[in-house]
RNA sequence: CGGGGUGUAGCUCAGUAUGGUUAGAGUACCUGGUUUGGGACCAGGGGGCCGAAGGUUCGAGUCCUUUCACCCCGACCA
């Protein structure tokens, strides 16, 4: 993409509102704008990373077995009324009416949806198991939106439920979805962890949270310094005692942290994390509210035991920014760069580092690299300073070095510059995208 | 949902206390020129129903009423 042609609104100013380096970054950066309150527009930029952390989510989920359908956004009232949400959930599920006068919800999650397209459709045992995924938008009216695409009220949300003829076979099923998302959250370059999390009625390990260890997260956790032992701290302290600590005021429970010495003898501490990631073992609780039932080797009519699998995708790409930037602007991971290489012309009124860049960015196309050529009539500072906002991996700085037949490359993530033959440039840049 | 606050140029904000020429700055944008290795400089220019509706007044960005939106702290958040 040539930058001259490209809609890629940075600016300077980080708007009033933004606390979060993400929010910050991805705003001045072009990324996202603001619709509304917890309501975001993805500009070119956002799209592409949005659906580049798509991709590898549904790449490793089809690898594992699993299905991607698309339910409905819109749903009516009845669906809701059916599992009893349509009051617990309250607020929090945003109703519309039709022109017949009709009530619907914007869905916020689906499990409700999901058991009534499998029900009555997969009678038998001999069809389970099955996992069945959707990437989607979901919409909750949160009392109070904020931090950017942390925590917005429409979000793009992978959520995965599967279902089986046995508990035994629903926990394989969750264990290969926690095997899963950890290829997953590691692709992705982030530094993650699974944790205990509190599982309500369903007890013992039935849910599990990824969490992206970063400072602004709103969660905190305890967590084991030598094994991989990690817990939401709702699941170990009462309510007082959580509420201190997202407080910071830890001194006070130290003593308690020294008395939940890890089971391995490792030190416990306490980190804070980005929610990104969360399954949970159901067992019977939708399958029977809404009737639905498999005939299992008996003939018998028997609840579906099911298992539900979520993934923050939007999120995700806030959380990316969270663990990865400086005071200058992003530093995406390998995976989520929007593009790898950034061919910056120093002076575009010079035709020699006009031509040289025209030739690697047109040889770096036909490899099929995502490359930007900025061609734009910008001061050199001023393009360097929108590379570094925007976080391209690689910048290639075609300069005033030229004359001595040498370039630069900028590593955004080390922030240091290497002097490169223009001889070399090309072959270095190969193998630099190779590793 | 409780408490507090803010709506004025694309963005960040003055101006409102005490009503009074043609509503301002910085930045961004357009034109011309200079400049070209870390968000340049000079000159000129375009852009506002001062969130919306109603009211008081000779006169409202400023006062009154209503309303909408947004933000912050908290509660809530499978």
């Amino acid at each position: 993409m040539r930058r001259s042609r490209a809609f890629i609104p940075t600016i300077k100013e980080a708007p009033s509102d933004a606390t979060l380096a993400s929010h910050k970054f991805l705003v001045r950066g072009g990324f996202i704008n603001t619709q509304g309150a917890g309501l975001y527009n993805f500009l070119p930029l956002g799209k592409i990373v949005l659906e580049k952390i798509r991709a590898i989510v549904k790449e490793e989920l089809d690898q594992a077995g699993c299905l991607e359908v698309q339910l409905s956004f819109v749903t009516p009232i009845g669906l809701w009324e059916r599992s009893g949400r349509s009051n617990s959930m309250g607020k929090e599920m945003l109703r519309i009416k039709d022109r017949h006068d009709n009530e619907f919800v914007l869905s916020p999650t689906n499990e409700e949806a999901m058991v009534e397209l499998v029900k009555n459709r997969v009678t038998s045992y001999k069809d389970l198991p099955l996992n069945l995924y959707q990437i989607n938008t979901k919409f909750r009216d949160e009392a109070r939106p904020r931090y950017g695409l942390l925590r917005g009220r429409e979000f793009l949300m992978k959520d995965g439920y599967s279902f089986h003829s046995s508990q035994e076979d629903m926990i394989r099923e969750f264990e290969l979805m926690e095997a899963t998302y950890k290829k997953i959250f590691t692709r992705l370059g982030l530094d993650f962890r699974v944790v205990q999390a509190d599982s309500g009625a369903i007890g013992g390990e039935g849910s599990k949270e990824f969490h992206v260890l970063a400072n602004s997260g709103e969660d905190t956790l305890v967590i084991c310094e030598a094994c991989d032992y990690g817990a939401n701290i709702e699941t170990i302290f009462d309510e007082e005692e959580v509420q201190a600590l997202n407080e910071n005021s830890y001194e006070e429970l130290q003593l308690k942290k020294l008395d939940k010495r890890c089971s391995c003898g490792g030190n416990l501490s306490f980190k804070k994390g980005i929610e990104v990631g969360h399954i949970f073992q159901l067992g019977t609780k939708y399958s029977q509210a809404l009737e639905a039932y498999f005939n299992d080797e008996n003939g018998r009519a028997k609840p579906f035991e099911m298992a539900t699998f979520g993934i923050g995708v939007s999120r995700l790409i806030a959380a990316v920014i969270e663990q990865n930037h400086d005071e200058n602007g992003c530093k995406w991971t390998k995976e989520t760069a929007p593009f790898a290489v950034n061919i910056l012309l120093s002076n575009v009124k010079d035709k020699a580092q006009v031509a040289l860049g025209e030739e690697l960015y047109e040889k770096l196309k036909a490899l099929r690299v995502e490359v930007m050529l900025d061609d734009t009539k910008e001061r050199f500072g001023f393009k360097m300073k929108d590379a570094e906002l925007i976080g391209f991996t690689y910048t290639v700085i075609i300069g005033k070095e030229l004359e001595n037949g040498l370039v630069q490359i900028y590593d955004r993530k080390t922030t240091q510059n290497s002097s490169v033959r223009v001889d070399e440039i090309y072959a270095k840049l190969v193998e630099l995208l190779k590793s």
